[in-house]
DNA sequence: ACTGGCACCTGGGCGC
DNA sequence: TGCGCCCAGGTGCCAG
């Protein structure tokens, strides 16, 4: 169930071992993801070398000679590395079985995950729209800002809007907003410029800081070496209600906001 | 243009 | 042990 460090961490954890491979076979067992998985995908990525591994916002970029497969892991999927012809599980929807005798298998059980090939990826329609990368010099407080003027949603939802900047989950919008001093509810637009750069930083910040500590684990997420991250030991609000801020040591607060679950501490954010 | 709400799907944990 | 309910790291789409 990633977000953009989780996501950043399978990117990591896989590159090594499948950039320079020849997808030798695609084996498609479930093609009922989110979206029906296209035989495209099967069809150009047979017999394609793979390039690179990148990422834009939370959906993985798998380019190849044969174009690109465009992975999203949804709440729950997982990609990493079995030998292949491991038996398969249930949920085990798609294996690329690479000339190393490798396969790079996508478990999603939830099924809310992704894959599309295209030949211009950044131009998919699930892509070309998508706001900054919150970690590229384009996503600042004055950025934050300006796009916030009018706008009268709450913050957090705010933050969480792809179109605005991509990659902040619900961990991490609780997380950022917390160290940024700032109430999940205020609407975003009643927000000043220099609460903004707090903001904005706050948000690199914890994002880098999670990629570091290999993402956060909170049920079932590990990377693609198989390990799991321990960014969890660092949460300061997220699935602490009722336990005391690390700061003020005020009882911490849980609140539904555009139906995700919202922590915050009610002293040390205004 | 914005906003809030629903939908997709499965599994784990809880109270009874 | 079993059942029903609630919850879960995302995001596209709909109506108002």
């Amino acid at each position: 169930m990633p977000e953009l460090p989780e996501v950043e961490t399978s990117r990591r954890g896989i590159a090594p071992h499948i950039e320079g491979q020849t997808i030798a076979n695609v084996v498609i067992r479930d093609r009922r993801l989110r979206w029906p998985v296209s035989e495209e995908v099967d069809r150009h990525l047979t017999g394609a070398t793979i390039n690179s591994v990148g990422r834009r916002a939370k959906y993985l970029l798998i380019e190849t000679t044969g174009g690109t497969a465009i992975l999203h892991l949804g709440m729950s999927g997982h990609v990493y590395l079995v030998d292949t012809g491991t038996p398969a599980g249930v949920h085990d929807h798609v294996d690329l079985e690479l000339d190393s005798g490798m396969a790079l298998r996508l478990t999603d059980p939830r099924r809310f995950g992704s894959l599309h090939w295209c030949l211009e990826p950044l131009e998919h329609p699930l892509l070309a729209k998508l706001g900054p990368e919150p970690l590229s010099d384009d996503f600042n407080g004055e950025y934050l800002w300006q796009r916030s003027r009018g706008r009268r949603i709450a913050v957090k939802p705010f933050i969480m809007n792809a179109d605005v900047v991509v990659g902040v989950g619900n961990i991490y919008a609780s997380e950022s907003l917390f160290i940024a001093g700032i109430h999940p509810k205020r609407p975003a637009g009643r927000i000043a410029l220099a609460r903004y750069e707090k903001l904005a930083d706050a948000i690199k910040a914890v994002l880098e800081r999670a990629i570091r500590a290999g993402g956060t684990t909170l049920r079932d997420f590990y990377g693609g070496n198989g390990e799991s991250g321990y960014f969890q030991q660092e949460l300061d609000v997220y699935g602490r209600s009722d336990e005391p801020c690390r700061i003020c040591d005020t009882t911490l607060t849980t609140v539904v906001l555009g139906q995700r679950a919202t922590y915050y501490c009610k002293r040390c954010q205004t």
